[in-house]
DNA sequence: CGCAAGTTTGACGCTGCTCAATCACTGTGG
DNA sequence: CCACAGTGATTGAGCAGCGTCAAACTTGCG
């Protein structure tokens, strides 16, 4: 059932029976929660580790201005802050930008999954990684890219991450329930300008938005003027690949 | 003697003699590195880990237009890509930014030290995870601060991270070996608005800074306009306060 | 039907970029 | 000891990308 998370962690470490087993197991008891509601708040220190089945999260942080910095959406099959629990509390908070299915997970029955599953452990320790990569490159993005460039990046990125978990249809369109407001915290521009550089990738022939549907047209020319290059996101690698490289070096 | 790897490992988990001492076995021989070398380039998997005694590394990528973007600074007693091992390949490049002593860690040695001390495994994982927490406040930096602020904000975070390894002199006044156009790299800026936006800093009283040496004339001000708070560094909390916390939960 | 939330448009101004020249400092060789 | 080159810092003029403010329009929903 849980495609998704066992998806996302075969792409890190080849998982066996008993192990997707565990991880189904799970997901036993997802329930629904509304658009806007946090999992975790800044400051805190939550008692528990939340598995997204369906909808989008996305973490965030306030400024005393009130500005609002997007860094990061949690898709389905996304795990967040498992590790939480080595520091002492959330320097950001996580909210959902849709009506979701969450799974609510124990610390304690995490740590039990993680001590008695060692690789699963290790997968969600690369998932921390590639997050890690990930953050870089918006980095780069924000630092380096002009609007136009910028918000095609994210595009690019998004396509291919709900791709990775079998959201995206044939005709390369998707769901992005995002505002024009969350695009603009997300890129550091404001909505006006978002808008704007919207219209100029729908003018170019790039995508197409309307509501919540965007179509991505064009994804190769969109990857080329947007200077994206997907390697940061690992999707491609198969588990054998990776699981050769533990057997040579890391696997205890 | 290797003061600085300790003092900051302890700072997230107490550690007893005999892990201190295998810290510092592994700094028996640094040697010698010149400004402008790169310790790791992006593509390639790394067979060390390269531990900096002396000096300053930056952790960076070229884009297609030749710009680069920098996205954090290596300072003494920092240990990179621990876990690089788990990924098949870097996704940026790490160079050094003035005359340094570094010491090259195979990986064996460093997997056998993990495996051999599972605290200090633990430590190096905190230590990611709060670099991570960092380069959250970066894209909260470049993506939601004016020059001026962004500027100060970074010279926040470095006098802190310098004086958390006893480099600041009671003047508040440290080695800042960064180039103007550096500075422009990491801030998302041209070195020339970087020039004037170190002018107004100048001109507020806020700093003091000529060639390689940076004072913070007044801290608690800097740190006001620009929007710092520096509790996403963890340099303050005591490892009694983290090791708390791993005996209730994370311990195994 | 009317409200709320989101999108779109326009006018205008400022922050920060571009291009280019000059200045300051340091290390080098004759 | 001085001329010179190279690197980095500084300055100026002009301009454009993006922000601000404000209004109009569109869409979904109770």
């Amino acid at each position: 059932m849980n495609t998704s998370l066992v998806t996302k962690l075969s792409r890190y470490i080849e998982l066996d029976e008993r192990e997707i087993a565990a991880l189904d197991h799970l997901t036993r008891n997802p329930h629904p929660m509304k658009s806007g509601e946090d999992l975790i708040q800044e400051g805190t220190n939550p008692e528990n580790v939340f598995l997204l089945m369906e909808g989008w999260g996305y973490r965030y942080s306030l400024l005393r201005n009130g500005n609002r910095q997007i860094f990061g959406y949690l898709l389905p099959g996304d795990l967040c802050d498992v590790h939480v629990f080595m520091l002492d509390k959330m320097d950001h908070s996580i909210g959902l930008l849709s009506h979701a299915m969450v799974v609510k997970i124990p610390a304690a029955e995490m740590l039990d999954l993680i001590n008695r599953f060692p690789k699963i452990e290790r997968a969600l320790w690369i998932a921390t990684l590639v997050s890690e990569s990930t953050l870089r490159q918006w980095v780069v993005n924000i630092g380096q890219r002009d609007a136009f460039e910028r918000t095609g990046h994210l595009f690019c990125e998004l396509w291919q991450r709900m791709r990775a978990v079998g959201l995206v249809n044939t005709d390369d369109q998707f769901d992005l329930p995002l505002t024009q407001i969350e695009l603009a915290d997300t890129l550091g521009m404001t909505s006006v300008h978002v808008n704007r550089t919207l219209q100029r990738l729908r003018e170019g022939g790039l995508i197409t938005l309307h509501r919540t549907r965007l179509t991505i047209l064009d994804p190769k020319r969109l990857a080329e003027v947007s200077g994206f290059d997907g390697s940061y996101l690992r999707l491609d690698q198969t588990a054998q690949h990776v699981s050769l490289r533990s057997r040579l070096s890391l696997v205890r």
